[in-house]
DNA sequence: TGTCTACTTCATGTATACAATACAAAGATG
DNA sequence: CATCTTTGTATTGTATACATGAAGTAGACA
C-alpha cells in the first residue's frame, strides 16, 4: 500500500533488507570477495531470515553476489576483464539506442532535460546523488529507444555499472560538471537526430576507468 | 521425503522446484496470463513453500513470471512488442559477437561444429533437445567473442527466447535441417573472418515469428 | 434490485524451528 | 613433528507456524 508521497511510511522487509545490504555493498562496508552472512544482513536490516535471504537471491540475479551453494553469498569481485567487457557491452547498448533514436526521427524526452537540470542543482560532494542522476541519465536515454528489452538489458547491466560509477566518483575522477556538460551535449545531437555526432560524443563520453583502479573493485 | 533408491544423486528442493515449474512454463500448463500459486508449485515440485519461493524469484528474475505483491506469480505474457525487440536486440547482441570475431580474427570454436553435429543426429520430433541444440549454438558464437558480459546478456534473453523457440517449432514453423544447414553456413564464414557474409547469414537466420503466432505467447 | 459494507476466507509475507553439512580445532597415531 | 581422524560448532537449507492484507460473499438498506 505505497501512497503516492511515500516519505518511508511501510517498505516491505525483503525492501528494507535489499536497500541495506546493497548500499552496504556499495559502500564497501562488505568488501568484494568477502562473504556476507545471513545473520549479519538480519541484524544490519533488523528483520529475519525469510526476506534476507530473497533480497540475497535478488542481489545474486543482479550481479553484485555470487550464490555459493551451503557455503553463504561472496560480494563478487570485478576483474580487469569484466570491468572492460562491460563497458564494451553498454557502449553497444547506448549506442544502439542513438541509433535508433536517429533513424526513427524519435522526440528526445524531456526526461533527460530534467535530468540534466537536477544535476546541475546537486552538490558535486553528494556521490550517491550523481551516481544516481548520470544512471538515470542513460537509462532514459536508453529507454527512449522504445525497445522494452534492450532497456531490461541495459538495467541489468546496472548493478556493476553503479559500483565502477561509485568508485569512479570516490576516487574523484570524472568530475561532475563535465559529465553534466557531455550530457547536454548528446541531447542536443539526438535533437537534431545527427547520429554521426551523437555516436561520437557517446563514445567520448563513456571511457572506462584507467587500469589503477581495476584492483579496487576487485 | 525422498526415497534411498534416488537415482538421481539428491537435487536441491530449490532445483526440483525451479525445473519443474519452469518445465509447467515451457509446456503451457502454466499458461500466459495465469497466477501461479505457490501451493500448486508446491504439490508438483513436493516441496515447501521455500525453496518453491526460491525458484518463483529466480524465475521471475529470468523473465518468466512477473511478481505482484500479495497478489502472486503471474505468468508473464510475451506483447507482440516485446518479441519484436526481443529479436531486435538478439540480433545486436550475436552480430557484436560476429564483429568481433571477425575483427579479431579468433579462432572458431569447434563446439559449434560438435553443436550441429549433434543436430544432424537428433529426430525432428523431439522439439525440446532441437530448441536446446539451437540455443547452444547460438550461446556458443556469443561466447566465442570472449565478452563475458555479453554473454551474460545473452543468457538473460534465455527465458523469453526458449519460449518463442519452444512455440515456434510447436507450430511447425522453422524446419530443424533448414537451422542446421544455416548454421553450418555461418560457420564457415566464421572462419574465413568475413564480417560481411557473416553478418547477412546471421539476419536472414534470425529472423522475427510470423504474426500469427504472436497471440500463443501472450 | 442494486449497492454498500462488514465479514469470512485464503494466499502471500514474515518469523522461527529443525535438519544437514561444511569448516575448524583438538586429539590420536605414525 | 606431521598428518589423519574425529568431533564440535556455526551457517546454510528446508519446513512450518503465525501475521497481514486482499478478494470475494452475504446480508442489510436504499
Amino acid at each position: 500500500m505505497t501512497t503516492q508521497d511515500d516519505t518511508r511510511p511501510a517498505a516491505s522487509a525483503r525492501e528494507r533488507a535489499y536497500q541495506a545490504v546493497r548500499a552496504g555493498i556499495l559502500n564497501r562496508d562488505f568488501a568484494p570477495g568477502q562473504f556476507i552472512e545471513e545473520a549479519q544482513a538480519c541484524e544490519l536490516a533488523g528483520v529475519s531470515r525469510s526476506p534476507v535471504r530473497e533480497a540475497l537471491n535478488r542481489l545474486a540475479a543482479e550481479g553484485f553476489l555470487e550464490l555459493h551453494a551451503r557455503r553463504g553469498a561472496l560480494v563478487k569481485p570485478l576483474s580487469a576483464t569484466e570491468m572492460h567487457d562491460l563497458f564494451e557491452v553498454r557502449l553497444m547498448v547506448e549506442s544502439h539506442a542513438v541509433a535508433r533514436i536517429c533513424r526513427e526521427r524519435r522526440t528526445v524526452p524531456e526526461e533527460m532535460a530534467e535530468i540534466c537540470a537536477r544535476h546541475e542543482a546537486v552538490s558535486p560532494k553528494d556521490l550517491l546523488a550523481c551516481a544516481e542522476l548520470n544512471r538515470q541519465f542513460h537509462q532514459a536515454l536508453v529507454k527512449a529507444s522504445g525497445n522494452v528489452v534492450l532497456l531490461q538489458v541495459f538495467d541489468s547491466l546496472e548493478a556493476n555499472l553503479t559500483r565502477i560509477s561509485m568508485l569512479s566518483l570516490q576516487l574523484g575522477l570524472g568530475k561532475t560538471d563535465k559529465i553534466e556538460r557531455e550530457h547536454r551535449a548528446l541531447i542536443e545531437a539526438l535533437r537534431h537526430h545527427d547520429e554521426a555526432a551523437a555516436l561520437a560524443l557517446l563514445e567520448a563520453h563513456l571511457q572506462p576507468l584507467p587500469r589503477k583502479s581495476e584492483a579496487l573493485v576487485g
